[in-house]
DNA sequence: ACCTGAACACCGTTCAAGT
DNA sequence: ACCTGAACACCGTTCAAGT
């Protein structure tokens, strides 16, 4: 912060910490993707040498750890004296939305796992909803892996798709010359290319919904 | 390869080309994780400098992508003969044999994404045999994200977590240290550690065409 | 207690030089 | 035509030195 005292103007550092050291890496990665985070850029961004960083933290991966848990604790957890489809529906939603709104966490999980904090309090809860709504352990154990795999699947195809993006148009160019050969890709590109992946990701919730319900007593 | 010459033994190396430096790269990653592959250890593997490399190839991002083409082209083909949920589930098992043999290839999917050509021969041959079932172009776009998502989430899950991993111990006895206030994760942690994912994967599958099917006609 | 500069062992990649 | 060594601009991380 900067406080304008007279004529001079005082530039007054918030003191480095491992909270606004993640802070900044979310910034940074939500900016530019996580590729470019590095220890040298992060700690210009917080006005520092890179070394400074390891007075707060034992290194790189603690960081993206950190990162991770950060978007977790952003999650809205699911209520659990709501009916149990509404808790998934609404979870997974919730979910998605983070996931698209940082698509660099999607890469970052598969690197380093998910087990921070946030995300066990995030699982314990919908494993808890899950098995209060009469499920077994193992359908619980089943209901779990479909939704998370169904989820980092949607979440995935979006951060990795270069349907929606600029070299579509690359793309667009590539498939008309080998249209011949990918009739039924070349029929589908629009779609592909259009898609909200929001709403996508929904209609396959619904559909996986109805059938965790349909094993359901 | 090596010729013993009466008392000499002449040393003839294959000439380097494309083909080969994709191969040694793909074992490289099955050995070591795609992390591990550099230029330079590339080089080594195949007996000669890294630089050698960029007289075959434009640089490390067609190496990548040569991979992924690679992998893709032992995916067998489904058969457009057979019914379509025959079809489905036997492709879908199939590729995730492949993503469970080459675990580096989903996150150099998403790294690099999927256009090269044999992943366009593949996606071909699914979206043909869907639109052929009687699917729609809406509901075969549907169903292929939505097929696409569950093989790449599971894929995902089972390159991404130490659940059942060494670490998994650690893990554990961080869980029963933890285990008042995640009582869900620890009841589960026994099926999460020891799940199959390939039976996992096909019993998803099934809820997936199930729920297909019912909006078929 | 916190920050820094120099250094180390790695990257991918370029380029002039070798054969 | 193919391979090489030296070099460049980057990494993460260590460590002794500064305040």
């Amino acid at each position: 912060m900067t406080y304008d005292v007279g004529m001079t103007v005082i530039e007054t550092r918030a003191p480095l910490n491992r909270e606004r050291i993640i802070g900044a890496a979310v910034k940074l990665a939500d900016q530019h993707g996580a590729d470019e985070l590095s220890m040298r850029k992060l700690g210009a961004e917080l006005g520092v040498e890179a070394m400074s960083l390891y007075n707060h933290v034992a290194n790189k991966d603690e960081i993206l750890d950190g990162m991770i848990d950060h978007v977790f604790t952003t999650i809205p957890l699911p209520d659990p004296k709501e009916d149990w489809r509404v808790s998934v529906r609404t979870t997974g939603l919730a979910a998605m939305e983070q996931f698209t709104a940082h698509p660099w966490v999607v890469s970052l999980l598969m690197q380093r796992g998910n087990f921070g904090n946030a995300s066990l309090v995030f699982m314990n809860q919908v494993l808890g909803i899950l098995r209060a709504a009469g499920f077994s352990d193992e359908e619980t154990h089943h209901a779990w892996q479909m939704l998370a795999s169904h989820t980092m699947g949607y979440a995935f195809q979006q951060s990795s798709g270069s349907w929606h993006e600029k070299d579509w148009n690359g793309l667009e160019d590539q498939l008309s010359r080998l249209g011949d050969r990918f009739p039924h890709v070349v029929a589908l590109a629009p779609l592909l290319a259009e898609c909200e992946f929001g709403s996508e990701y929904a209609f396959g919730l619904e559909i996986i919904i109805s059938g965790l319900e349909a094993r359901l007593g």
